[in-house]
DNA sequence: AGCAACGTTTTTTTT
DNA sequence: AAACGTTGCT
């Protein structure tokens, strides 16, 4: 039952303003998931709104999942009635059933940013663009132009008198060719296309706007233009739409986010209401002020001050350590001694980072200490080869019109069929006006191609056909049963018999029981379904609360997320912020970093121990690193440290990072101050373990060695692991630890 | 066609 | 440091 006893005055008044637009400024910690759960059941159980009738834009799936269980625990009732999910989610339902009244197929593809990418990249070497132009710039330049709802035509018009904006045009052409030839849409098709929709079919808008008479969207200051134009499209009916936001946590430019759909919120909605709440719940007042001292250094921010009645608790640490691998170990350590003497579990605490490649040593250290962990993000798991290939398969067996997929599995596994042959199959397939699929298929074709060849193709074909045959009536386990063993992909990994095939197949397995999840979460769901839905994924929808393990992830992953303790690691200048802002000499661009700092520090409830190190390797080099300018805007902790540090400093370098600017000196540099031994892993000359004894590996988990050869540069280590059978491999490679 | 060896480049963040 | 692409060899 609703109790709105238990809520602040603003966050009550913003509950049951539920008549007209309403715009909430709501600081960190401030409560706005609750508030927004709140008001959804408040309409339902005291309004006597149809649940159908609410709609609710979260950021991510596990986000819209928690809200659908809170709203459920309060209500009671009609939960999963109310449509709560993300905006892409949202719009792929709505693309499904009606994508086909603007000309396209309603069980399109859609294409994840490494598709995108391969699609770019052959579109370079069609177009025979500059090699100067990086498909990752036209990439981002085609993802802006979506995003401000820039159609190719446009975007030529504006840059026609630039060559490289002419050519970022042709290519933005070519690729929204190439798209709906394949009968695919990329992440940004999904906003675009339902506005699309919305804006040419008005009964189709008409029905929505009945449907979703009250809209909610959470992390509003993320949002983008067209993402803005959906929602105002949606309430332009009934205006029953309220957003809660914090521009000091609008992290996400790059992705085209768009601050002003803040500011211009009351201008497009006539009479809103504007709710700021302000007091914090999540923090300690010592963490708060950190927050704040850090944020109030920005100049473009709607005035605001969070406040809290909560103690001063713990004080900020701030640790200095003299590399990359001191930092990691200082952090496990410090989290060993944490939990064992009771005062965090390891799900309380989150170690925090800017760049997804600090996270290996950190997972090593950790691993050391026989702490458990999870790893959001980095190389995610939906990115891995061998899901890229299963997936490509599914895609093919399901339709097969998308090229880049077939294109991706016709020779894997290894089928001998090669790169001559397949560009001879895409030209055909181009001047012809088919699929490459169907190209495979043509007699023409598979006769000029010589028979030996053609033989190949018609078994490839044959075999995607007969396992297409029985699409409709297998589950969608037994078609990705036929996949791995009738394409022979499993066995040849079985076959390969080493670590990394291990993990491949571990891998598909565990792709496996998601397919079987999906199944019986989802009865009616289709093979197209469940590849959409993979699709959506984000990595921090897989993270569980009930897996007790220290949470490792970029800052950007923990927005929304709040942890007892937070480790934020690497403050350093050029690291964070990065090197990359601080180069381009741009005020607003280093302000989005400074809100990732307050984003990270306002993620701690109790305590947070911030960390740098001195020295560090970045992309292979070694650089001297100074103290993050974010830690020098908190004088309490930075004044704090740098007379610690004072009185140790062991070092004698002449140069510091932000004085080597050019490659000379940083050579100079690094053959003076640096020792090359100092940093190079040691080969092993004795060995921690002996046979018989337990040890463990980062994959594999915990086995017994059985074997130790002294092969001269290495040792080679045979190890029986639990369930997993006999490994060999190099100690000095494998990183074994004894238990 | 397939592979090893070499040279080159690099995203910072992600639905 | 690691991943990627190209080249030259078999």
């Amino acid at each position: 039952m609703i109790n709105l006893e238990t809520l602040n005055e603003n966050q009550r008044e913003a509950v049951c303003y539920t008549n007209g637009p309403l715009l909430i400024l709501a600081g960190a910690g401030s409560g706005k998931t609750r508030v927004v759960t709140h008001r959804i059941a408040y309409l339902i159980s005291r309004e006597n709104v149809k649940p159908y009738n609410v709609m609710a834009i979260t950021f991510t799936n596990k986000a819209a999942e928690e809200m659908k269980n809170r709203v459920n625990d309060i209500v009671g009732f009609g939960a999963d009635q109310i449509l709560i999910s993300t905006f892409h989610s949202a719009c792929l339902r709505i693309l499904r059933q009606h994508i086909d009244k603007i000309g396209y197929k309603n069980d399109f593809v859609i294409y994840d940013t490494d598709d995108s990418k391969s699609a770019i990249k052959l579109i370079i070497k069609k177009l025979e663009l500059d090699k100067k132009l990086k498909e990752r710039e036209i990439m981002s330049k085609i993802s802006k132009a979506k995003n401000d709802m820039i159609s190719a035509d446009e975007y030529l018009k504006y840059n026609e008198d630039d060559l490289r904006g002419r050519q970022i045009a042709h290519a933005y052409m070519e690729y929204e060719r190439m798209l709906k030839n394949n009968n695919a849409l990329d992440f940004d098709d999904l906003l675009l296309k339902t506005v699309e929709l919305f804006k040419r079919e008005k009964e189709v808008l008409l029905n929505y706007q009945e449907r979703f008479k009250y809209i909610h969207v959470d992390e509003y200051q993320d949002t983008n233009k067209v993402q803005f134009e959906f929602i105002k499209l949606l309430a332009a009916k009934y205006q029953n739409i309220c957003v809660v936001g914090d521009d000091d946590q609008s992290i996400y430019k790059f992705r085209g986010a768009d601050i002003t759909n803040i500011l211009n919120f009351e201008n497009v909605f006539k009479n809103t209401k504007v709710i700021k709440l302000e007091q914090n719940y999540r923090s300690t007042k010592n963490i708060l002020d950190a927050a704040n001292e850090v944020i109030k250094n920005n100049q473009e921010r709607k005035s605001k001050k969070l406040w809290t009645s909560k103690e001063e608790g713990e004080s900020i640490e701030y640790k200095i350590l003299d590399d990359e691998y001191k930092e990691a170990s200082y952090i496990a350590t410090e989290i060993a001694r944490m939990t064992e003497d009771g005062s965090y579990n390891y799900r309380d605490i989150a170690c925090l980072y800017r760049t997804n490649a600090q996270s290996r040593i950190i997972e090593e250290k950790l691993l050391l200490e026989n702490i458990p962990y999870k790893i959001v993000g980095g190389q995610n798991f939906y990115q891995r080869k061998e899901i890229k290939d299963i997936i490509a398969y599914l895609k093919t067996v399901d339709n097969a019109y998308d090229d880049l997929a077939v294109r991706r599995i016709i020779n894997v596994p290894k089928r001998g069929i090669g790169l001559t042959t397949i560009s001879k199959i895409q030209s055909y397939a181009d001047q012809g006006g088919i699929s490459f699929f169907d190209a495979c298929l043509d007699e023409r074709l598979l006769l000029s191609l010589g028979e030996r060849t053609s033989k190949k193709i018609n078994a490839f074909t044959y075999m995607i056909r007969k396992i297409r045959a029985g699409k409709d009536e297998d589950k969608i386990s037994d078609i990705f049963e036929k996949v791995i063993t009738e394409t022979g992909y499993e066995s040849e990994l079985k076959e390969e018999d080493t670590i990394e095939a291990q993990s491949r197949l571990e891998n598909i397995g565990e792709f496996f029981n998601k397919a079987v999840d999906f199944e019986e979460k989802n009865e009616k769901g289709n093979l197209s379904d469940f590849l959409s839905d993979v699709a959506l994924i984000a990595d921090i929808d897989n993270v569980s609360e009930d897996d007790n393990k220290v949470l490792l992830m970029t800052i950007h992953s923990a927005k929304g997320l709040e942890f007892p303790k937070v480790f934020l690691c690497g403050m350093e200048d050029n690291l964070f912020p990065s090197k990359m802002i601080l180069d381009m000499n741009d005020e607003r661009e280093l302000e989005e970093e400074r809100r990732l700092c307050y984003v990270a520090i306002t993620r701690a409830m109790q305590s947070i121990t911030m960390t740098s190190a001195r020295r560090r390797m970045l992309r292979g080099d070694i650089y001297l690193m100074k103290t993050s300018r974010f830690i020098r805007e908190i004088p309490s902790i930075y004044e704090k440290a740098s007379s610690a540090s004072q009185s140790r400093k062991s070092y004698d370098y002449k140069n510091d990072f932000s004085g080597i600017t050019t490659e000379k000196q940083r050579d100079a540099f690094k053959r003076k101050a640096f020792n090359p031994s100092d940093y190079k892993v040691e080969k092993l000359s004795a060995l921690s373990y002996g046979i018989g004894d337990k040890v463990k590996h980062i994959k594999f988990g915990i086995g017994t060695v059985k074997d130790i050869k002294d092969g001269g540069r290495d040792f080679e280590v045979t190890v029986d692991f639990e369930g997993k059978g006999e490994k060999k491999m190099f100690a000095s490679f494998a990183k074994l630890v004894k238990l």
